[in-house]
DNA sequence: GCCGCTTAATGAATATAGTTCATTAATACG
DNA sequence: CGTATTAATGAACTATATTCATTAAGCGGC
């Protein structure tokens, strides 16, 4: 399947010795041509990528950095990605593994549905940067995240929801989802209408009123809103009203 | 980081020509110094951007793209605008003015918050590259959403929603809309799996089962959605349970 | 075993953009 | 009336992605 590597990691390009035609010593020099074992694989880039954004953060990815981390020149990841966004997308499409689709085994679909959204939420949390292009992926190019779609599909079609409005419903999820990591990820006084109070007075006031941990507050509103989505997708497949 | 630097470089002080202030033919030159009267100001240069990324893209917005469509050069910008993401900013405030809140004078909360969502997608449809800067802007940097907030917010507690669940209730929203433009801005192509159809037999043909207009199918699935999410949102609060 | 094609490195160069800074001139203010 | 402020210019400077010529190792066929 995925063609696998030993864990090389970060440490293997720094003092391989051996085959060093030059034996530079405390340097990271390698040779000028193909190198005896390959050093890059799509794999290990996608991993000392994950590497750079849990340690660090987004800004700091950069193809030098990256390159750095793995001891290779930045024009060596090029024979292996074609661009940043490629990068992006495989750190992406390791992600989606970690994202909860068990419910769907074992809960009926509203419940499942909600367990789906809350561990997809708590991943993109982490990665806003991502959605921008998790958004507008075609799911050719992340075969983790169609193996997802197809176990949510599934599941909503053997709970009775005609195939279509399934994947409807993933979609309308899947876009709360997107925009609530966004919320979740957002200073803290992002509500705060500053000196400007008095432009909305009363905004401001219910705003205060949600509480202080910015958090929670968001956690909350996603609870809330995620409640009364599955509760109206519910009612109307219960319903069972064609809608087209 | 300190903020005094010495004299950078003996390339500072060369031979300042005279330069011919007097020009003023066909050419856009202006003189050095100040001109009699500006040439820029937060209001033209949010104009500007607007036309280009309205013309053009986003992609096309550069500070000196921008400083061209104004006449000036690249620098003379800074004088007026802290940075580009400053000027994403103006533009967005802008923006946010075209969103239509008149549901709240005359329409129940429900149906209201559907004419604002609608309004407020698409909007953001042709702006997606300004989703990542909204979604996480302290509303006291923008005085337009401010408002829009205090319209929704107001009209939300009339019809006896408590405000801190009516901001909650704007968030909720909000998320959704975000994420429906991402997915309205998607390439028609996004849900083919394409060679890759055996990792997702179902989904693939529900995917296909929903239709070959992306922007219809989008469309259709925002819908189903926001009905579905205000229906519930409704009977949460004709319930009247506290949520805090 | 040689030969050529492919692959995967290096390092230098290129392109694009955002931002800073010294300089310059007009204007407002006290 | 002179000085501080403001708003331009143009020339660096920086950061980052990407490309290209070059080099060397593996690999398959003869």
């Amino acid at each position: 399947m995925s063609s696998e590597q030993n864990p090389t990691s970060d440490a293997a390009a720094r003092s391989s010795s051996p085959s060093a035609p030059s034996g530079e010593e405390g340097g990271s020099t390698r040779g000028r041509g193909r190198p005896s074992s390959p050093v890059l694989s799509r794999s290990t880039i996608t991993a000392a990528a994950i590497r750079i954004v849990s340690t660090r953060d987004y800004r700091s990815l950069t193809m030098a950095g990256l390159a750095r981390e793995l001891g290779v020149s930045t024009s060596a990841l090029y024979n292996h990605v074609s661009s940043k966004r490629d990068v992006l997308v495989l750190i992406q499409d390791r992600l989606n593994e970690q994202i909860d689709c068990t419910g769907f085994d074992t809960l009926d679909w509203p419940e499942a549905l909600r367990v789906w959204a809350r561990s997809y939420r708590d991943c993109y949390i982490r990665h806003t940067a991502l959605i921008p292009i998790m958004a507008v992926l075609p799911v050719a190019d992340a075969p983790q995240s169609l193996q997802m779609y197809e176990r949510v599909t599934g599941a909503l079609e053997d709970a009775g929801v005609p195939g279509a409005e399934a994947v409807d419903l993933i979609v309308g999820v899947e876009a709360l989802v997107f925009g609530a990591a966004y919320d979740a990820s957002a200073p803290a006084d992002i509500f705060d209408p500053g000196h400007r109070a008095d432009l909305a007075p009363r905004f401001a006031a219910a705003a205060a009123a949600r509480g202080s941990d910015a958090r929670e507050v968001a956690d909350h509103a996603f609870e809330l809103t995620l409640d009364a989505l599955i509760d109206g997708l519910r009612r109307r497949i219960e319903r069972g009203d064609p809608s087209r």
